[in-house]
RNA sequence: GGCCCCUUGGUCAAGAGGUUAAGACAUCGCCCUUUCACGGCGGCGACACGAGUUCGAUUCUCGUAGGGGUCACCA
């Protein structure tokens, strides 16, 4: 059996869309699956949609996610060049097929292309393919036209009755009427492929053994097994993936304003996150669990899980699984992601940083939910009196005040200033006075904190800002519930 | 419109003729608890429809409906 050789040929076209990056993953995992190869191609065929900046674009974005490739335009490889409008192998490839007879030059204009196409839609005609018009000029002909540089492209001849078949992993074979297939465009005017023939060529030439695509592809498959027929060519497997919708009846695009990867970094998603989640819109892992990095992903992964029915994107499940990515993250890895977001708000060096990661972590989803809860951490801002008010606690700023006066004393008297002790001073004496817990802690959180919604209870939170902060804050709220 | 593909709870989905039709997210309730989370337990909730094949169809076949894709000198 030969290697596997798999390859990301996107178009340098602007930001990776989601659904790109996702056949990028399964792609990847092929390879990595069997110990193949992954490539990187760019398909800048299309001058005029090329944007600049584009190819660093998805240079980064793979890197970011680990999608590292084993041959590519910046790291050259035994059939390079890997990047389109590189390879001079084009042009004498089709000019093979039409001095074979199964390609032809076609000197039709766009002018009368349009008209021909209008004409056909007037007339209502299922089939709307080019008409042959140049399909058969006399050679000489062709000569002149050639000779006197007569704008022209490269149609391949397509058959014009009997069926073609082609093999698709996931849908099986697929039937289709030759003659509903479009004498293809192989060489465009300006000299260019189409992405049509470039794909068949490049993947031949460079040894590509398997094919994950999206499913626009589908109904083009067939002419590429044509393509793949008139060179003789061994035909690769097909691996067709469906689109990720935005709804049942719209693809997500970039409207929406998160189709890109880029969109969810910002939002606060975790990479190995984004990557899980995208890898499990249209597949499905064989046992339970569906909490994966992207070498588990490469362990788990089969093409049978594959569904061949769109899947809508749902930012309600990928926010649950980046939030169980961050729980599982080890204290120092979550530590280290979190404290870019820490530092946003918090600026602060005499904190316990380990108290406010433990805290923090089972509380987190977006990595951009952490500024907001750790604000007050900087500066106790005003709060009103109210929050002493609570109704499970029993607690009131009356008894609130009561409390913190208990507190204070207590407090001061911890000599090693850490959770533990904080704790075992405290509950020596909830337990003496016989008093709820809720009694003395909950007046506690909202002096230390302002705020009723805190990352951990009121000893973390002591043990997060220190003695002598918790002890001032305190003080504060005694003379705020004083007056 | 022609052709191709798809159709299990709100969403992702397992399931491959006989199942109490998994699981996850969301949602609701309870427990735990110094808030909120986390964690634990439980509830609600689905085979698009119609024929056929079969002793028996979510599962196979054919229709219907719905959805998607494609019909470019774009990829």
């Amino acid at each position: 059996m030969n290697k596997i050789r798999t390859r990301f040929a996107p178009s340098p076209t602007g930001f990776m869309h989601i659904g790109n990056l996702r056949t990028a993953i399964y792609t990847y995992i092929l390879a990595r699956k069997s110990g193949g190869d992954f490539i990187l191609r760019i398909e800048d065929t299309d001058t005029e949609r090329y944007v600049e900046g584009a190819v660093e674009k998805i240079y980064d974005t793979l890197r970011t996610c680990g999608l590292n490739w084993d041959e590519g335009p910046d790291i050259g490889g035994p059939v390079g060049p890997y990047i389109q409008s590189e390879r001079d192998v084009y042009v004498k490839h089709a000019e093979q097929l039409v001095a074979e007879g199964k390609a032809y030059y076609c000197f039709c204009t766009k002018e009368r292309l349009d008209e021909l196409h209008a004409a056909q839609k007037a007339a209502n005609l299922s089939n709307r393919t080019y008409d042959g018009h140049c399909r058969d000029l006399p050679a000489d002909e062709v000569k002149r036209l050639l000779d006197a540089g007569t704008p022209h492209v490269i149609r391949q001849k397509m058959p014009k009755e009997g069926t073609t078949t082609f093999h698709d992993v996931l849908y099986g074979d697929i039937t289709v009427e030759n003659e509903i297939l479009d004498d293809q465009i192989l060489i465009k005017a300006d000299g260019m492929p189409t992405y049509n023939f470039a794909n068949v060529v490049d993947d031949h030439l460079m040894g590509i053994t398997h094919v994950v695509r999206g499913n626009e592809y589908l109904s083009s498959a067939a002419k590429y097994n044509l393509l793949y027929e008139a060179f003789g060519w061994d035909i690769p497997e097909y691996i067709h993936v469906e689109h990720i919708m935005r709804d049942a009846q719209h693809k997500l695009s970039k409207r929406d304003g998160d189709a890109y990867f880029g969109d969810f970094v910002e939002k606060g998603f975790y990479v190995p996150a984004i990557i899980n989640y995208i890898a499990l819109l249209g597949w499905a892992p064989k046992g339970e669990n569906e909490i994966f990095t992207l070498d588990e992903l490469v362990q788990e992964f089969d093409i049978s899980g594959l569904s061949k029915s769109p899947a809508i994107f749902d930012i309600q499940k990928m926010t649950a699984i980046n939030a169980e990515h961050l729980r599982r993250l080890p204290h120092d890895e979550f530590k280290a992601v979190a404290l870019p977001y820490i530092r946003q708000t918090c600026k602060r060096t005499d904190i316990d940083v380990d108290v406010l990661i433990k805290a923090l972590q089972p509380r987190v989803e977006l990595l951009t939910d952490i500024p907001e809860k750790v604000d007050f951490i900087d500066t106790l801002r005003e709060y009103s009196d109210d929050l002493y008010f609570n109704k499970k606690m029993k607690t009131d700023p009356e008894t609130a005040l009561e409390a913190l006066n208990i507190i204070k004393p207590i407090l001061e008297g911890v000599t090693d200033w850490n959770e533990e002790n904080i704790h075992s001073a405290l509950f020596a004496e909830i337990e003496k006075r016989g008093v709820k817990n809720g009694f003395m802690l909950w007046p506690l959180r909202v002096a230390l904190s302002g705020k009723p919604l805190t990352p951990g209870g009121g000893i973390e939170l002591a043990a997060i800002l220190g003695k002598e902060e918790s002890i001032r804050r305190v003080e504060k709220g005694i003379e705020q519930l004083t007056k």
